[in-house]
DNA sequence: CGGATTTGACCAGCGC
DNA sequence: GCGCTGGTCAAATCCG
């Protein structure tokens, strides 16, 4: 009869396969099919901006005003490229921008341009810029207006901006509009919100452990975490646990990574630049007086990622936002805005009760919030998303203490199975004791021994990384998931999970409970990591240091 | 012994 | 100006 099951399971996973088989069939064609409108849609946005160009040649300064609107308008109906669209201008930079974008459509056929391919060969663009001015990072501002513009990504003088970077100090080499325009919004910040056992997510990047503190109404000290990967990185991170939910692991990242990164950190990586991109959009949407209410739809950018190669991801937070080349954005109703905090945050909720969403919300702590909008990135058959729907599986949401708030369409049983099949979940990686007060280290203790640490499973995450990394880095894909996302919100009510920007928590505003956004998280099933073989020692959200060494735990 | 962590001190921003 | 709070520094300590 053992025989019997084994067969059993053989032909199930056989069976199993081939449906994956068909269904990456499915994605690599509507991939090209994304590529192909895409490339279309810069060809159209570089003639409108020729036209605009000769526009303003011929026009008098006096109408410069109404031509901007107009051109910003059509720009926005396609990838809202007018959000790119600043006083700074030029025929220069028009004809840099076009010059940009042949280059880059050179370079996407090279292997070695990050993210370029992705495993069904599609080339997408990731060298996208933008003219976005206000990027809420004054980092990330001086590292664009110093190297990002005026040199390729690849330019290794990037470091040595970074490494002038004095905290807090960077508005100082910007112009004034700029700097007003960031007075209200010093640095963006991602919030990700997570189940947990581990005293770190596992974002496959490198942290040290600088500072712990008590932090006012949470009894769970916050601890501060700086990137190690490079001595000059100024990404900072902060984990907490969550007051109500001592299983809620609150990490915040902060700032831009300004090295190569491993896959594993790409994940995460990406996923906060996207939020951060999305608030940041919001936040220069809401400084042109378009968005003022706490109630007032977000304005959501996905990142524009691009690498120095195909590791290489630099942007974690508002980096992306100023690229020269337009990015797309995208809005969620009834989202809650505050402008009146200097760290506004953006938190990725991924607690939602629901084992099919994956959300972004408002913590647990504020119930009011709890409802909301979840993004449900489906590779099957949802008729809303049918010609885009390819998404990631983070590494960090590999984390099986969070696998159980996921659906990533086939992709998460199938990993689950083989996590089950490993030798269980990965909730810790095991090195650190944890030293946090006494009740939360018994709890910790009681779920550990309830989930022993298994076994590594990092292909289908990395290939997802990667997928997602090409996928939601272009713009055409941005622009039509806006598109789809826009009537599907329409269509929809409230759902677990919800795109929340939180910027504190803002007022009871109940105009959160509403939207509904599903995406499925999809599938992709090429196992690579060719770069960093052994970074991951963990499939949790055991922080793993991908170079030996140990990444910090919450102590 | 070198690197990571701990933890009290220090500093800056903000509200009163 | 003062106190509170968040964030960082750096010497001491821990650990492999």
């Amino acid at each position: 009869m053992p025989m019997q099951e084994a067969d059993d399971e053989l032909e199930l996973a056989k069976a199993e396969m081939g449906e994956v088989r068909e269904e990456n069939k499915r994605l690599k064609v509507l991939l090209s099919q994304i590529v192909k409108d895409y490339q279309e849609l810069q060809m159209h946005f570089l003639d409108v901006i020729q036209k605009e160009e000769t526009n303003k040649k011929s026009m008098d300064t006096s109408s410069t005003a109404d031509h901007q609107g107009t051109v910003s308008a059509e720009a926005d109906e396609l990838v809202s490229l007018s959000l790119g669209r600043t006083s700074s201008s030029t025929s220069t930079h028009d004809h840099q921008l076009r010059k940009d974008h042949h280059e880059m459509m050179k370079k996407t056929s090279r292997d070695d341009y990050y993210g370029v391919m992705n495993e069904a060969g599609l080339a997408l663009e990731l060298g996208c810029r933008s003219f976005e001015p206000a990027a809420a990072d004054h980092e990330t501002m001086k590292v664009n207006s110093s190297s990002e513009i005026n040199s390729s990504a690849a330019d290794p003088k990037e470091d040595e901006v970074t490494k002038i970077w004095p905290p807090g100090k960077m508005l100082k080499t910007r112009d004034d509009d700029v700097s007003q325009q960031q007075t209200h919004l010093k640095k963006a910040r991602v919030s990700v919100r997570a189940r947990c056992d581990a005293p770190t997510l596992n974002d496959g990047c490198q942290w040290r452990k600088y500072g712990q503190k008590i932090a006012k109404g949470n009894p769970c000290p916050r601890a501060y975490y700086r990137c190690t990967v490079s001595p000059s990185c100024p990404v900072r991170k902060q984990v907490q646990r969550c007051a109500e939910d001592m299983s809620i692991l609150i990490t915040t990242y902060e700032g831009n990574h300004n090295h190569p990164l491993p896959m594993s950190a790409t994940a995460m990586a990406s996923t906060t630049s996207a939020a951060a991109s999305m608030l940041q959009s919001h936040s220069s949407t809401s400084q042109q007086g378009l968005v003022n209410s706490t109630t007032a739809p977000i304005s959501t950018s996905t990142s524009n990622l691009h690498g120095h190669g195909p590791n290489y991801f630099t942007n974690s937070l508002s980096q992306n936002s100023s690229r020269l080349l337009p990015q797309s954005q995208f809005y969620f109703p009834n989202s809650s805005i505050s402008t009146n905090n200097s760290h506004p945050t953006i938190t990725l909720d991924l607690t939602a009760p629901s084992p099919s969403h994956f959300g972004l919300r408002f913590p647990s702590g504020l119930p009011r919030y709890s409802s909301s909008t979840s993004l449900n990135f489906s590779s099957s058959s949802s008729s809303s998303f049918d010609h885009n729907t390819l998404l990631q599986t983070p590494n960090w949401i590999n984390n099986p203490a969070a696998a159980g708030y996921f659906n990533y369409g086939t992709v998460l049983s199938h990993q689950n199975r083989m996590n089950q099949a490993v030798g269980g979940s990965s909730l810790n990686n095991g090195k650190q004791p944890f030293q946090e007060p006494n009740f939360y280290q018994s709890y910790i203790k009681n779920s550990q021994k309830a989930a022993p640490a298994p076994p590594q499973h990092h292909l289908f995450t990395e290939t997802l990384t990667t997928a997602t990394k090409a996928i939601t880095s272009n713009p055409k894909f941005q622009s039509a998931l806006a598109a789809a996302l826009t009537s599907f919100v329409g269509a929809n009510g409230g759902t677990s999970g919800a795109v929340r920007e939180t910027s504190h928590i803002v007022n009871g505003s109940s105009s959160t409970e509403s939207s509904g956004l599903k995406l499925k998280w999809g599938e992709s099933l090429t196992p690579i990591n060719p770069i960093y073989p052994s970074t991951q020692k963990g499939i949790g959200c055991a922080s793993s240091g991908y170079l030996n060494k140990s990444s910090s735990p919450l102590n």
